[in-house]
DNA sequence: GTCGATGAATTACTGACGTAATCTGAAGTC
DNA sequence: GACTTCAGATTACGTCAGTAATTCATCGAC
């Protein structure tokens, strides 16, 4: 069975992010981690990060007065989340279109279409 | 100057859609057109409508005792917005990590990776 | 054993969204 | 011209997300 989806908002991800480069963690590092990147007010964050608990996106495992949070959504299947739920209202669930999309309206390096091609010389190896 | 973007939501997104694909349309029409593919109420969809036209993703003209809409963001145009914001969010604003994960968790049929291809030997002779 | 600090839990407020019901004004009907 | 009808405009209401402030419980300091 495939790992249900946890819908998080743009701003529960922000507070992810650290989790996810490093776990566990304490709130107040979770805390710091997020102001570097943001203006948010402390009690927001612990805020967002106790709405994540109640979602199960985090666990957290008690360490003597304080807890300590782990990621329980990976990143990449809130990545696979995010990317289907596009795929599926933006463009009909299918994928070409998405990338026809891609390399019509945004500058793709010539590094990007390099490693592209080796993306679906891979896929093709793959099928045979 | 790019067009600026129109945020809309996920439900007035469907009820851009019967205007997408012909316009003008009278009122009368569009709810028509989106009950074919939901249950929404009558007056839930002319909330949505009037909702677009206050945010300028629709326009209106007078025609007689009614109004004529015609979508002013395109679907192109919201297409852009809506990946644009995925890959900002999600994939730190860079494409090819969006493409290796859609590579590696989406199947891509045949006919996927040849169009893919295509694209690709496009992009290639229009940069040189 | 009382007091303050500090983390966690609870409560709060605003705006947007989903989902309508109600009100209004003009156009057609008798 | 009063009455109905219907499109559009206005108002409503619960929920969720963003953004906190407030309260509670516990642990260490005196």
């Amino acid at each position: 069975m495939l790992p249900s989806p946890i819908p998080i908002s743009e701003a529960e991800s922000l507070v992810m992010e650290p989790l996810w480069r490093e776990s566990p963690l304490a709130s107040e590092q979770i805390v710091a981690a997020v102001q570097a990147d943001s203006d948010w007010h402390e009690k927001t964050i612990r805020t967002l990060l106790n709405r994540l608990l109640g979602k199960g996106a985090v666990s957290a495992e008690k360490d003597g007065r304080r807890y300590l949070y782990s990621p329980v959504l990976s990143r990449e299947q809130w990545q696979s989340q995010e990317s289907r739920n596009l795929l599926d209202r933006v463009f009909g669930g299918r994928v070409a279109p998405l990338l026809a999309h891609f390399s019509r309206h945004e500058k793709l390096s010539a590094k990007d279409v390099d490693e592209l091609r080796k993306l679906l010389d891979a896929i093709e190896r793959k099928e045979h």
